[in-house]
Parts: C-alpha cells; sequence; structure tokens
RNA sequence: GGACCCGUAGCGAAAUUGGUCAUCGCGCCUCCCUGUCACGGAGGAGACUGCCGGUUCGAGUCCGGUCGGGUCCGCCA
C-alpha cells in the first residue's frame, strides 16, 4: 500500500491507508488507546482498541511520544460531537489494523510543544533538529523556503540569471575579519571565504552578464549578535547601465510583491518607499537606520525607507585613519580626482540601504567603474600604487576591457525573515545557528584537526601561553 | 577587546535577612480508566544547586576564579 500524507486523510473518508510519521502524543483509556500521529503535513488521530485486534492493541501501548512508526487502517468520520476542530484533520480518525515501529525515542531533552523561547538557547542549539520540531520552526524554515523562491522567481521573470561564486576566495583589506582556509598545494597561503561576492559580481557585469543575481552564502568573523551570525544569506544582484532609481524601484517591486503574497496580513506603511538621506535621518532619528513606524506595537506593520547619499569615506577612530564607508568600489558622487584626494569628510556617494522597522535589510551602490576614479579613491584611503595593483589589480585590469557603468545591492535574507515573522533574533529563521560565540553547539564545531591534516596543510599550533 | 545578566532533577521555575528534609509544574516510570485530543485518577523514581577555592558554627544564598549560555558597546567594506 502506498503511503499517504496526513493532511490528505480529511477528504478521503471511507478509505484504507497507509500513514507513516512520528507520535506526538498518546493518550489512554484502558480500553482505547488514541495517538496524534504527526508528519510534514499534519496531524490526525488513530485509533486502538483490543475490541478490533487484542495483539495490536497489546503492541500499540508499548508506544512512545516521538516513535516513528507506519500504520496502515481505515478512515473514518468521528462519532458525532466528537470532532476537534483545531486540527485540519479533526472529523476523521484513523481504526488501525496495522502498526509497524521504525525508530523508537528516548525522552526528549526538553519539550516541543511550546513556543521554546523559555528554553535555555544552548539546549536548544545543541539539539537544534529536536527542536526545529516545533511549529514555530518548521514555520520559519518553511516560511523563508518561500520567500526565498519568490525572491528566485521575481528576478527571474525580470529577466535576471542566477550564477555561482566561489567560497574558496581570496582575503582582501577593507571590511570585515575574513575566514581563512589553509591551502595544502601551497604551504603558507590561505584561501579566504567571501564577506560577499563583490568582486565576482563586478566581474560578471564585465564579462556581459547584465542582470546577475545569487542566493549567497556570505561570511565575516566578527562578533555575532542577535541580528548578526558569522554565516548567512543575501539575495546578491548586480546590473549594467541600470541609475541608482532603478535599483531601487526594483528592490521596492521586490518587497511589496513578496509581502502581497506571502504575507497578506502584514501592511506596507508607505509606497512608495520614502526615500531619505542619510544626512537627514541622522539628524532627525540619531541612527541611519530609522524606525519610521507609527505604532511600534503594532507587528502588522512594516515600514520600509530607503536611506541615500551615505557619505563615501569615515574616519576610524580605532584605527586612526579613513575608510570607505560602504566598500571602496563605490562611485563617488564626484568625479573630481583632486576633491576625492582632498575633501574626504564631504564626499558623498552613491550608496543606499533599505531599511525595515529599524533594521537595514539591504546595502548597495552604484559602483566606480573608471579606473582613475577607482585608484584616486584607493590612494585616498592609504593605499600606495603597488599595493592597490596587487590587492585590486584583477579588477582594475578587467575595467581596461570594456565596462559598463553598473551597481547593485543585497537584500539580507535572515534579518528580513526576522522582522517580518516577527522574531527576536535571527537564529530563530536560522536552519542550523551558531551561538554568540561563533560556535556549532550541535556540531561541536570549531574543532581541532589530526596531526597528519596539520601537517598536510603545513600548519603548527602554537600552545596558548595563558588563555 | 570591554560592560552587564543568567546557571537549582530531562525542561521551566521556587527557596525570608546565610539556618531543619532543597519545593512546585511539566515530562519520565508503574497501576487504574472505552471517546480523549495539553484526557483524567493514584502511586513512584529522579539533584552532590555548572565546576574549583574562600569567608562562616553553618553557603543554593556572600566573595574570588573558572566553564557554559545570553544582551549590549567596540567591531560588522
Amino acid at each position: 500500500m502506498e503511503r499517504i500524507l496526513i493532511k490528505e486523510v480529511g477528504k478521503r473518508s471511507g478509505e484504507k491507508v497507509k500513514l507513516a510519521g512520528w507520535v506526538q502524543s498518546i493518550r489512554s483509556h484502558g480500553k482505547i488507546l488514541f495517538f496524534d500521529l504527526r508528519d510534514a503535513s499534519g496531524i490526525a488521530q488513530i485509533v486502538f482498541t483490543p475490541k478490533d485486534n487484542e495483539e495490536l492493541y497489546e503492541r500499540a501501548k508499548e508506544v512512545r511520544p516521538e516513535w516513528v512508526i507506519e500504520i496502515e487502517g481505515e478512515i473514518k468520520d468521528r462519532p458525532e460531537g466528537m470532532q476537534n476542530k483545531e486540527i485540519e484533520t479533526g472529523n476523521v480518525e484513523i481504526k488501525a489494523v496495522f502498526l509497524n515501529v521504525f525508530s523508537k525515542a528516548k525522552t526528549l531533552p526538553f519539550p516541543i510543544d511550546t513556543e521554546g523561547y523559555e528554553i535555555n538557547e544552548k539546549h536548544r542549539l545543541e539539539y537544534k533538529y529536536i527542536d526545529a520540531r516545533r511549529p514555530r520552526i518548521r514555520r520559519n524554515l518553511e516560511i523563508r523556503h518561500k520567500v526565498i523562491k519568490f525572491m528566485r522567481d521575481f528576478l527571474v521573470s525580470e529577466g535576471f540569471i542566477e550564477i555561482e561564486t566561489p567560497v574558496l576566495t581570496k582575503s582582501t583589506p577593507e571590511g570585515a575579519r575574513d575566514f581563512v582556509v589553509p591551502s595544502r598545494n601551497y604551504p603558507g597561503k590561505f584561501y579566504a571565504l567571501p564577506q560577499s561576492p563583490q568582486q565576482y559580481k563586478q566581474l560578471l557585469i564585465v564579462a556581459g552578464i547584465e542582470k546577475y543575481f545569487q542566493v549567497a552564502r556570505c561570511f565575516r568573523d566578527e562578533d555575532p549578535r542577535g541580528d548578526r551570525q558569522p554565516e548567512f544569506t543575501q539575495l546578491d544582484i548586480e546590473v549594467a547601465f541600470w541609475s541608482q532609481k532603478d535599483i531601487l524601484d526594483l528592490v521596492e517591486r521586490l518587497y511589496t510583491n513578496l509581502v502581497k503574497e506571502l504575507f497578506p496580513d502584514k501592511k506596507i506603511m508607505k509606497i512608495p518607499f520614502p526615500v531619505l538621506t542619510y544626512k537627514e535621518v541622522v539628524e532627525k532619528y540619531g541612527t541611519d537606520r530609522p524606525d519610521i513606524r507609527k505604532d511600534k506595537n503594532n507587528a502588522n506593520e512594516l515600514a520600509f525607507c530607503f536611506v541615500v547619499d551615505f557619505p563615501m569615506f569615515e574616519y576610524k577612530e580605532g584605527d586612526k585613519r579613513w575608510g570607505a564607508m560602504h566598500n571602496p568600489f563605490t562611485r563617488p558622487k564626484t568625479e573630481d580626482i583632486e576633491v576625492i584626494k582632498n575633501d574626504k569628510e564631504n564626499i558623498l556617494a552613491y550608496q543606499y540601504d533599505l531599511v525595515l522597522n529599524g533594521h537595514e535589510i539591504a546595502g548597495g551602490a552604484l559602483r566606480s567603474y573608471k579606473p582613475e576614479i577607482l585608484e584616486a579613491v584607493f590612494e585616498s584611503l592609504g593605499y600606495a600604487k603597488e599595493e592597490i595593483k596587487k590587492q585590486f589589480g584583477h579588477l582594475l585590469q578587467a575595467f581596461e576591457y570594456g565596462v559598463p557603468p553598473h551597481g547593485g545591492i543585497a537584500p539580507g535574507i535572515d534579518r528580513f525573515l526576522a522582522v517580518v515573522l516577527n522574531e527576536p533574533s535571527i537564529r530563530e529563521v536560522v536552519a542550523f545557528p551558531k551561538t554568540g560565540d561563533n560556535k556549532d553547539l550541535m556540531m561541536d564545531s570549531p574543532a581541532g584537526i589530526s596531526k597528519e591534516q596539520l601537517k598536510e596543510l603545513h600548519l603548527k599550533i602554537e600552545k596558548n601561553e595563558k588563555k
């Protein structure tokens, strides 16, 4: 017999079927036994009585919560007054005639019939595969899937193509700390994991891909927060010949359609999204990611806005030097080389963020495509000529072979989901999140490697003198 | 790198100002129960109060350290 999904049983009364799943709860009444059987599609009530089959009933009595079983039986309309309106299949129940236990289960380390917020997160992270059995987490993962699918379908329908870029790439200065991967073939050399596919996507533009996107994993070795993980997913977008307005319009269409389709209960406060300058939001709200909601307690209010005209440079107090506010590839709003080099504090850039309810959910820019501008920016940041060539030579060289004006944006998927699902942390919308100390409690990672591996990689570990 | 918060059975909590036997709910085990759906009822097991040290006649409670989580600042092109 073919197994059917539990959500089907409600409309197949009278049929003999096979079901399989996890035993969610057991209610025993002496001479009648109820299971709530759960699969990925739903929950249904299974009934055993000794009157129908003594041997089967005795075996069913041994079953415990979370065992994985299959049953065969007849779907029957429930007796009058005994329907359960709380579940989709509550009008029927399955009278079991066959039971097979695939797998027993120990008592779970914590309950899964609650929202889960009350449980110490280290337990949930260590047993994430159990935590994810709770409906809230399964729903979050399903909605994540739908959001990503929507984004893909939307961009494809707009003529974009998705292209994968390497995960093993090169460490670059500026920006966050890199995760690095030692090379076996080249002693003392390292790959780096991408902080974003930034340079690759610009090179794809040079290649003539005019509309690129990628659901891209990005890696940054900084201390996490509730809204940051060391690895995260962004919808990486780059286009040739488009203006800033073209890009903002695309993103606005993406989110308005997405919310309409997948979150119909949510209300977007203002369409078109307000466009505010960096200067005015900092003056008015004291932050570059203003929360412009009217009612901050209303979970269904989504207040998007664009923040534009960021400064090109900012002075890094910690490093005592000038850095790029966004990234060095961003196009300044001037083409005057002398101004770029000498008037750093006043230069604005074609840089923009999308902000939602006080969270930065996308950042992007038009890029410098004229080599002399790019070089002026690098010089402004204090790079010597030979250093520029060494670090960014491949990009500058590529730009000598015909490059269109281009730009892009990268919406962060995790953060958007956390906001729209009203979750307190992006850990609630990631399948296997890491702790606030970049550890994976479930895999026990990071972990040591064998002497042989170290030797192959030409690495020696210095003993920590004092830790 | 810095500041703060938390750590008591499997889970969540309680424990006067330091003072008997460390309490409760859920879960777990056994038994009873033919209509429950968070079933119900009766009984039971389960804790060196994260770990190490100190103060004290006496520490779950105070102090120091350590380990494990969390929040924030720095950081996050």
